[in-house]
DNA sequence: GGGTGTTACGTGTTTTAAGCAACTAACTTA
DNA sequence: TAAGTTAGTTGCTTAAAACACGTAACACCC
């Protein structure tokens, strides 16, 4: 006997950019929901690992590679899928933006960068997996350093700042958060500055890849 | 064309009994790893949620009905299972384990409880799950009032704490544990004693409830 | 029935970190 | 050159974690 539930991948990819938090969605070429907005995934095949099916079909459809992914959770209510039951196990991961060209194919008809606050009606039950993969990022970047994925290799404190504002939806003591950053270690002050607009020049910093892995890796606590 | 890949659920259940955490396991009556000890689980009904099916395997091979169940994740090498590929979504339970009297069927020959210390050889890859659930349930415990799945209706304050240590693996301050939890509000004190062998009889407490599953759902950050 | 061991429980002090205000620094722009 | 703007520092106040000791209420033994 043959089973007849589907399995599939799906990412939510997100991107920073200029105080922004941007989803990666792709418009459906064909149906059901054509036209309509989407979360990038797709069938898994045979013979390949659920990561492997997560970083083909995100390539395929967007022409990135990411680089961070985790999983996120699996959706698998009978009926989430008008073709028939299709249970899907999504991803979450992390890239800088303007690292690469989006480029849609396969079953995409366009893909495109959406700010989380300004979002499109989504195919599926794709806007329940978005909103996990939103409440996931904020737990994840109050106990892990996270950033390092979604910041340019040089960046200014305040960019720093600014993403975990803007992700945690709240304002943050910029006085006690300097302290607690740099008391990590994980940042390395460079002798460049940039100035952007008024004001005095920011000093550009870049994280310590050695040492910002390593705090990963011992599971770090560090409540903002 | 119909998929080759199956879908199964398996559930990780911890118990806790006198200051053991245990978690449930059954014996294989049939082939692949026939007569060895396995996570209860099985396949996904084409039109039964994934909740459903966790609690209907749960069921048929160990007789318990579970008072918490979360998603745990999902597994999905390619070579998991020597019968072919099988994709198996893990789940996490808690239950109070003298609540229930084991009974095996179906797929099982025997289920019983094992320390989380002293287990057996496993089927599958069923200790790598067994491991990320224990991780799971103690991360859990840092951040979230659990325990109320676990202890008994009434209990002395030295089991929760009791509880902590086992689970945490190292010792905590008694003295600001209790006041942390105390502070919490979640316990109500009764004026009800218990001693067991010598020792000063200690009064008995009991989770308010309530108050309990609104910190719960508040989503309470509580850092032991 | 009075010591002794044992577990339960409370008070207090010291040390660390979070919360918050005021200030200095280095630029751009009018 | 004064005003506006963003960057970055110093320090004080308050809350919480780390830690030691003292007291309470039993069982057990002689």
């Amino acid at each position: 006997m043959k089973p007849s539930i589907k399995l599939s991948v799906d990412a939510v990819v997100f991107g920073y950019e200029e105080g922004n938090i941007s989803v990666l969605l792709i418009k459906r070429k064909y149906a059901p929901f054509k036209g309509q907005w989407a979360i990038p995934g797709g069938f898994v095949l045979d013979d390949e690992s659920l990561e492997d099916a997560v970083e083909r079909e995100l390539h395929e459809e967007t022409g990135i590679k990411i680089n961070y992914l985790e999983q996120l959770y699996t959706f698998g209510k009978p009926d989430r899928d008008p073709r028939g039951r299709v249970v899907s196990i999504a991803y979450f991961g992390l890239v800088h933006p303007n690292a690469f060209k989006l480029f849609a194919a396969t079953d995409a008809e366009q893909a495109q960068w959406f700010n989380i606050n300004a979002l499109p009606e989504l195919s599926f039950d794709h806007k329940e997996i978005l909103q996990t993969a939103i409440k996931r990022l904020q737990g994840k970047i109050t106990y892990e350093p996270i950033g390092f994925e979604l910041l340019d290799d040089k960046f200014p404190f305040s960019d720093l700042e600014k993403l975990y504002t803007t992700l945690l939806g709240r304002g943050i003591d910029r006085r006690n958060f300097r302290k607690k950053i740099i008391n990590l270690n994980v940042l390395d002050e460079l002798d460049e500055k940039v100035s952007k607009g008024s004001g005095r020049p920011a000093n550009l910093f870049q994280f310590n890849q050695k040492r910002y892995f390593q705090l990963k890796q011992e599971g770090i606590i560090f409540e903002i």
